[in-house]
RNA sequence: GCCGACGUAGCUCAAUUGGCAGAGCAAGCGCCUUGUAAGCGCUAGGUUAUGGGUUCAAGUCCCAUCGUCGGCUCCA
């Protein structure tokens, strides 16, 4: 696949202005504290930039207007940027009252890692810049001078905690984020599109269009689904049921508790018993609630009998509620919950038919993200880091890497490489999907695994007659049932193509005149396969249609004496499109074939 | 879990420096019989998240708990 040339962020004006804003920004802080704070780092991030401050007191987000007046200030003093190449003696020097300047500095004289946390060469130059009163320690580049941010295109957002060097072990520093850009048009726009996202929130619009909902009786982080909300979901799992079962999937059930000696034999238990629910102690025997498929079926796999060579691939896929107990903090509307469907898939395989089955599932999730309207995706290779929870085993690791390596080239995917993002058991292609708005969400999955096979005790009879340990490939499209319903919410802005709306038609009678006849074409639409409803309350039809158009009910039929008297209906779009009168059949002709065309 | 902000009717929001808790929408009832984005009237709706405290007096000030939001951490 051709690769676009693009400019590296890191090279660009913007990234310079965003890096200068930030020390302008450091500046002002210090200059509000009297000097009293203590500066961490503050790089460039996508649309803006941050800076991470120990400070004598909390920021509250009143105190964000002081720190741009004076950023402002700073920037009407035209104070160039100069830059300074020192010793790391003369650095210590500078930042005698700076810890955290000292700590980068012992980084970079070791040559470990520069302020954003990526490697750098080996002991490279260390360099300074100062702007007006305020020097930091940095590589650059910056601007020439001050003047050169616009001050009507920079705006302070939002303060936040966020642990020095992202350790939670380590100090809750302070962060501010900003925003920064080359004119004011460009910062109207930026915030224009924060708007717009507000607006989509899926947790906003679940909430208007009735799909679901949270109680403080039933639990954070577990929410409820309305009929409406039901009926999505269910589309959504009958839709990829379907395509699955068509690609040669298998469903499976495996319940929702399971002794915990199982985790323990597989190793999710070691890395995740945090993230677990508590242990339902019964006698002698522990259970958890369900976190993750893998063991239920790899066990499955085990007690269906031994296998043959000739039985693979099998593919056990599931919609298996999982219950996690995440952070109180890490909740988030549907996007990150403690009950979550997972459309989850095992695909039990020779090596030799890794290369294959990845292509399959590639295939599958291609035409499912297309379905959904996402065009616009990229593959994550998210490989083990250095440390942390990854099995020790690199020649398992290095054979599934290049498994997963090879199926992605001969697959011609576009694909970039993230160390420290795979699975405990082996390494992903993540697939990265952007929504209309720009951003970017973690979806579908393909997932090699080498090592749980093994620790669960899988085996096939090969060829040659001889015992052999199958590979697993995970795979999930897209993720959970919840996650996705939350991402298509904002997707769409609500309004779902109509082969998954809840409700496809809405029924507006004119008169009570036109009831009878409104629910007679209503039941001749459902008994066409399509979802309809019908509005037979007091209002008049101009409420009616404004509340259906509000609901983002793809066709919105409207009945009076005339319609009733041609036997069909005038046809009205959510967008606010008149179609004007059509008979019965041709309005159930025009609903499927939207339907059909997934629009 | 950590840092910060917030929590008023089903929803969206008001309520001077602490001084009688309100509106619109939704809901219920009634009138109107309607032609493409809100017809009119009436009624009901609250232990101001929960529990303590300060005060003559607390939605408002203090403490704790729960929840939500913005981040951090984490995401099998």
């Amino acid at each position: 696949m051709a690769k676009q040339t693009v400019e590296r962020y890191e090279e660009t004006e913007l990234y310079r202005l965003r890096h200068s804003a930030a020390h302008v920004m450091a500046q002002a802080v210090v200059q509000l504290f009297a000097g009293d704070v203590r500066v961490a780092i503050g790089p460039p991030i996508e649309d803006g930039f941050y800076y991470d401050f120990e400070l004598p007191r909390s920021l509250t987000p009143d105190d964000l207007q002081a720190i741009e007046t004076g950023m402002r200030r700073i920037v009407l003093g035209k104070h160039p940027f100069v830059r300074r190449e020192v010793t790391a003696a003369e650095a210590r020097a500078e930042f005698g009252a700076q810890p955290y300047k000292l700590e980068l500095i012992d980084g970079l004289v070791s040559g470990a890692k520069a302020e954003a946390g990526e490697r750098v060469p080996a002991a490279p130059a260390i360099t300074f810049y100062t702007q007006d009163t305020f020097t930091d320690l940095c590589r650059g580049p910056h601007l020439e001078h001050t003047g050169q941010l616009n001050a009507q295109s920079f705006k302070l957002l939002s303060v936040a905690g966020a642990y020095w060097r992202g350790d939670e072990k380590n100090a809750m520093l302070q962060r501010v984020y900003g925003t920064a850009w080359r004119t004011p048009q460009e910062l109207k726009d930026y915030l224009w599109r924060l708007e717009e996202a507000r607006k989509r929130d899926h947790r906003k619009l679940g909430k208007e269009l009735g799909l679901f909902h949270f109680s403080e009786d039933i639990g954070p982080g577990l929410p409820l689904f309305t009929p409406k909300g039901e009926l999505l979901r269910h589309q959504m799992e009958t839709y990829v049921r379907e395509t699955q079962t068509r690609y040669g999937y298998q469903h499976v059930w495996t319940g929702h508790i399971v002794k915990e000696d199982l985790y323990k034999r597989s190793g999710h238990y070691e890395n995740y018993k945090d993230a677990m629910f508590p242990p339902m102690v019964d006698d002698n025997i522990t259970f958890r609630l369900k976190p993750m498929n893998c063991p239920s079926h790899m066990t499955l796999y085990r007690e269906m009998g031994l296998h043959s060579y000739r039985e693979l691939p099998m593919r056990f896929a599931e919609f298996a509620t999982l219950y996690r107990y995440e952070k109180s903090g890490e909740l988030s509307g549907l996007t990150r919950v403690r009950s979550l469907t997972q459309d989850d898939c095992h695909i039990f395989c020779t090596p030799e038919q890794v290369g294959s089955e990845f292509a399959l599932a590639l295939q599958l999730i291609t035409e499912i993200l297309n379905r959904y309207r996402f065009a616009d995706y990229r593959v994550r290779l998210s490989l083990r880091g250095t440390a942390g929870k990854y099995v020790q085993d690199p020649e398992k690791w290095e054979q599934a890497e290049a498994a997963l390596r090879t199926a992605l080239d001969v697959s011609g995917v576009d694909y970039y490489e993230a160390e420290g993002e795979a699975a405990f058991y082996g390494p992903k292609a993540d697939f990265m999907a952007r929504d209309v708005l720009g951003r970017e969400w973690q979806l579908s999955t393909i997932q090699v695994d080498f090592i749980q096979p093994a620790r669960l005790g899988l085996g096939y009879i090969g060829e040659d007659g001889r015992e052999h340990v199958p590979v697993v490939l995970h795979r999930a499209v897209t993720g959970s049932t919840e996650r996705f319903l939350g991402v298509l919410i904002e997707h769409f802005a609500g309004a779902f193509p109509t082969w998954l709306a809840p409700v496809q038609a809405l029924l507006v009678p004119i008169t009570d005149r036109n009831h009878g006849y409104c629910q007679k074409l209503a039941a001749s639409l459902s008994e066409a396969g399509l979802r309809v409803d019908w509005d037979g309350g007091v209002e008049r039809m101009n409420a009616k249609i404004r509340k259906a158009q509000l609901s983002k009910i793809p066709y919105i039929l409207v009945i009076g004496d005339r319609e009733e008297e041609q036997g069909g209906a005038a046809v009205r779009l959510r967008s606010g499109e008149d179609l004007g009168a059509k008979p019965a059949l041709e309005i159930i002709d025009l609903i499927l074939a939207a339907v059909a065309a997934g629009t």
